[in-house]
DNA sequence: AATGAATGAGTCTTCATTCAT
DNA sequence: AATGAATGAAGACTCATTCAT
């Protein structure tokens, strides 16, 4: 089984690029069920049948689009790191922008829905939530809030927990204004959101006798 | 079941109910699109035909349905109350204990993934968001905040926003948690959940040198 | 057999014909397949379920309504009686300006495209014609015209198809003018057509030579 | 049959009119309501999906069926031409025949009813009628009428109603004798309809005192 | 590699008819 | 006599998938 038992074919040159990029376009406007194949071939600029030689199935074909979407932002986190020279939270607010930037991306917020709408009904994405995103992001943050609560620099919290809550701060503007369209209504800059953020947040952790 | 030999009884009042209460499941099951009409009539015991004297398409039934929930939790807010009595922080643990537990429910999280899946796609939905929700919850906390602020019992902060990043951590619980299923892998209580958001929260939020 | 088995059940009071009446109006704004029962028992001001109380289907509905209309023409027909007195000429103008004013009543000419859409696919409609129409007028006048043809005042012609000729000159303007709707580009008052017709059919068929 | 195992041929160019041609048989023998999608497709031994291929609807496929019918009625008249040798009563008998014989053809004793039941819902039919039909075959004879007037050779009579007379009396016969069947009761010749009614008609409109 | 004609299963919706009240 | 809730069969149209070319 090892490495021979991808469920998608070989994706030889561009084409499936030219497709997952045509896919993500008709899937985010129209949803997972709504959108044709037909569509996605006429925006891709090829026929229906084409398609089928790249990807088995339109649940293939759809997952494979959330996968590489979701491959393009993890790729994105290796390159904001943190500068030990600067202030935590000076820091914590830029690499909070380019997060924030990132997530309300038009890729990214017309891929949340679909995500979310199919999660339960797609194997696959529970399987990259699970094995990717929660231990990448959740529980990574969460063990720099341990380390910092063991140095007493931080107030004791349940880490997870506190982790999460920080990507909940982030993640209910990117529902809000973006895939709810708040922002037609309560409009409010990236830097407001993340400065208020993280002035909250780091107010609330650390140890207020501490050095901070 | 009782000695009824006859294939369907006259509920001309119950029928809407039985019917939005049959559609929140099997729509909460299989998302709108793959939702059928067969099915949720068999699921209330009824036959697809029936349905149509209720609601005049799937789509209609769909709405109402949301309509509906939105209406029942929305009726559950004005129960939950603060008792001047009480220490804010401890009040807001409570109520927020409770709020937590409502979105918790099955029913809510059902219908969290239909929400957003058809948001763009079905303009009521936009319209009680913008309409409600949006003002009812959101803005009604940003004015309490303000109101802190001006008394000096809160640190300056953009209202609107703070307001925001309260809801923002106790909904990255339920939509991780329950919809993503998270908590099959980690597991917290919604005390621990709640305790944790709340003093962040409050720490984050109140001046230092106040009274508090 | 005899005057007992009538396939349409026993119409006490006014119902039947109110219910007819609206039919004539439905089926002939919609035609048979595109009227419902519901709109037909709404433009009678009853409930479909009443309807089954004295019509056992749509198509006896469809039939007696047709019935009812055909004998209402038919019983104008005794009406239009020749005066002796007249000269034949005239009075065939008289007669002919009465039965195309008929004719072109809303009701017939809403009948019309009815019975033609349906002739083939319900019997009772071929029996009607077959039965009826095609001896009583048809072949009346046939009768009529021969003996003119002995009598040496008309000329010799195969008097069935010379008789249908005439009735074709009206029905053809019933077609066009009404059904067709050709009235809204060729305005063309009744009179002159009436006497057009007579003015051909006279001249055609009289010998010369005759006294006329 | 012959050595194929295949379910289906490719036939892009044939699949039109072979639609086309199911489409007036099923719809001829049904009525346009009564017709099914299905059985067209089984008429021409294709799939249901197939005819959507080629046709958007099944409104859209009816009225391209008797546009094309139409014209390949329309198609016919140009081969009827008058012989200036040729005395006029005789021609006009000669080419009576041709015309009531395609009239008489099971094509278009089918369409008549179609078009008839239908007239008045589908506008495209209206427009064929008064943009085609009316202006070539009524108004153009209406025209010729007129020269004789003005020549002396025919009696002074209104023009388009005499014209539509000769019309209508070929037009009753292929009402009565084919479309309501009336030919198996009242049996005639075409030669004979044809005499009678071009007798009939000359005489009645020809100036007595002419050199005719 | 690419096409696009063809399929056929699937779904919403309609509506004549029935029947408990 | 009248209602109207309920049924269930039927039909137009869609679209993912297949496959001959």
């Amino acid at each position: 089984m090892e490495g021979a038992s991808h469920k998608w074919k070989r994706q030889p040159g561009k084409r499936p690029d030219q497709i997952i990029q045509a896919a993500l376009k008709v899937f985010g406007n129209k949803g997972f069920q709504s959108a044709t194949m037909d569509e996605i071939a006429e925006e891709a600029g090829i026929t229906k049948g084409t398609i089928y030689l790249y990807f088995p199935s339109k649940e293939e074909l759809f997952v494979s689009m959330l996968r590489a979407q979701f491959q393009q932002a993890l790729d994105l986190l290796p390159k904001i790191a943190f500068d030990p020279a600067e202030d935590p939270e000076t820091a914590t607010k830029r690499v909070g922008k380019e997060f924030l930037d990132v997530l309300m991306t038009p890729e990214v917020t017309n891929a949340i829905p679909l995500v979310i709408a199919e999660f339960n009904h797609l194997p696959a994405l529970k399987d990259m939530y699970h094995a990717q995103l929660l231990p990448q992001a959740n529980l990574q943050l969460a063990g720099l809030l341990s380390l910092g609560m063991e140095l007493g620099l931080l107030r004791k919290l349940e880490p997870v927990i506190a982790a999460r809550c920080l990507f909940g701060m982030f993640f209910i503007f990117v529902m809000t204004q973006e895939v709810f369209r708040a922002k037609e209504i309560t409009q409010m800059s990236t830097d407001d959101i993340v400065d208020t953020i993280v002035s909250i947040y780091f107010h609330g952790i650390v140890e207020k006798g501490s050095s901070q």
